[in-house]
DNA sequence: TTGAAAGCGCTAACAG
DNA sequence: CTGTTAGCGCTTTCAA
């Protein structure tokens, strides 16, 4: 593998004729220049980007941590981080096994500058690496004082989604609210309190016997779809008439079940769903969900970032972006 | 930050006896090591990677290249990568906008010294890459002789699929293809070779009119539903009686535009995925798909790749895992 | 507009 | 068991 010595060589000129002719911002005669890109050429040379990130003690990376990679997000990600010459790794970090040492060895090993969580819940990772390393939450938002983050409103994207039901008619609402082993997740929190303020708001409740907290399910949804053929098993005058859900695919699973028990989505019951994906349009009903504008909060959280890493006193900004009430056919009678 | 040299001088050491400490497999006193340790610790120190890289002139990481980075893939991925003392760094790829030379400089510039594609279908990057760098497909396999690759066989799978589903009395197959600019790729090609085999075998074909070639899809999806609605449209006669598909959120949306029109799945019609996902176990009819073991295949593409990385002159092997056909509701009455 | 020297942090190779 | 020397490839700094 060639080093920028043999491309000098080559070249006739000096490694730094060389580096600076790479780097551009200096000035290089012309008929240099095209000496050096000549050699870089014939020698088929690549920066070695230890030796460079040695030198420079500073890294353009930032690392993506987190499981569900919602494509629109990371265009946007990618997108700002071009716009300012850094470069993107994402790493898995899924919820119950992220492992936050191995973040903080690469960002202290000077493989990456920033740590940009997406839908992150595992609060206690979050919580130890902000107070490490230069750090945003885009997406969920750990309840951490001082931190920066890409959010949405979600206790009033639920207010709203509630107020809404309510108007249509609805009035036994559950609430299948996503638990982990340290108890439900802020953002958790917060929908349920914005639900609860909805129904108030109208002299309604939410019954104990209808916010059911089911953990974080990935592999085997047979819990879910148990709790839908319960709902449908249920008397009319005791089942709920709006079932709103944490987890998409739930609120999918739950759609789907009660239309195959018979029961009519939404002239029985509405589903809606705080979270949403591609395949809410493709069910039938489509389902009601709480929308994001994705890649603008994408951008926004690399913008962010890296403000955050090349100035790292500038104080922590919260910046929230209008949700979108996406009400579609589990809810609204077409 | 600490630098090693730090970390001997707190000890009393040189740097040499702090980085045999800290790397293993060299014999230290205990009581030295102790005080290593203690140095270490105190001042909270960490390796620079950047000068460990550039030393050893080799890294110890890969870089997973693709999209749909799918859960118990990357699990198999991390579970081997662990246990060859591998770092895993994720490259969001999507196939139209794969970014072949921002892979192959990470590579050259020595951040990475190899490429786990994870069903990757865009064909011209891994061809270019291929003959660059130590590379190994998982998932889709690119039709490129000599290259590691780590599938399972889909004409096979197709072929095996169509058998039962023509025993079971179907008659009239379409198949919904994924098409891409330059053409199907050839995981496409190869299942639909598996299907006109199996037909022929009972005396039946795939017509030309029930072989729709379809965009790969990412964010709208109307075409998917507007193809499921005409096939609910046409009379029983002409109408087929069997639908396999490509991409598995195009079955999903199948199954839900039939069943709302009202027709029977599987009754009047079969739809079946070749692709699995999470999804197809909570939709109503559960949806019949070829699954594949993606833990395994995950451990085994990592452990291939590791063994190209130290070992280039060996010959590439291609592992072919057994598919696991899903038989469920949307093809079998219950 | 170009070059020389120095050193970033680490570890291989050798010496003791 | 431990230390010394040297150098990986690059760019900062200083000098011309």
């Amino acid at each position: 593998m060639a080093s920028i010595r043999d491309v000098a060589q080559q070249a006739g000129v000096s490694p730094m004729t060389v580096s600076r002719v790479l780097n551009g911002g200096y000035p290089v005669k012309d008929s240099t220049r095209r000496r050096v890109l000549a050699a870089v050429k014939s020698l088929d040379y690549e920066p070695n980007l230890h030796g460079r990130g040695l030198r420079q003690a500073r890294s353009r990376t930032v690392l993506v941590a987190g499981s569900g990679f919602v494509e629109p997000i990371l265009d946007g990600i990618h997108k700002s981080a071009g716009e300012l010459g850094y470069e993107v790794v994402l790493v898995h970090s899924p919820p119950q096994r992220a492992d936050p040492a191995a973040l903080s060895r690469r960002v202290r090993g000077g493989l990456a500058g920033g740590i940009l969580f997406l839908n992150m819940i595992d609060e206690d990772a979050i919580r130890t690496l902000t107070a490490l390393h230069p750090v945003v939450q885009c997406g969920s938002a750990a309840d951490v004082p001082g931190t920066c983050t890409v959010t949405v409103d979600e206790e009033r994207a639920a207010y709203e989604l509630v107020e809404r039901l309510v108007r249509q008619g609805r009035r036994r609402f559950a609430y299948v609210a996503m638990d982990l082993p340290g108890g439900p997740p802020s953002m958790t929190r917060r929908r349920e309190q914005g639900i609860r303020r909805a129904l108030a708001a109208q002299g309604l409740a939410l019954e104990p016997e209808r916010l059911v907290r089911m953990t974080h399910l990935r592999d085997d949804y047979a819990p879910a779809l148990d709790l839908a053929r319960r709902f449908a098993a249920m008397p009319e005058d005791v089942r709920p008439d709006a079932v709103v859900y944490d987890q998409n695919i739930l609120a999918v699973a739950c759609v789907n079940v009660l239309r195959e028990a018979g029961l009519a989505v939404p002239g029985s019951v509405a589903v809606a769903s705080m979270d949403d994906n591609p395949i809410d349009l493709v069910i039938q009903p489509t389902l009601t969900a709480v929308g994001r504008p994705y890649k603008a909060m994408g951008e926004e959280a690399m913008r962010m970032l890296v403000d955050r890493i090349e100035n790292p006193e500038a104080p922590c900004r919260q910046v929230v972006f209008r949700h979108i009430l996406e009400m579609r056919g589990s809810t609204d009678p077409a």
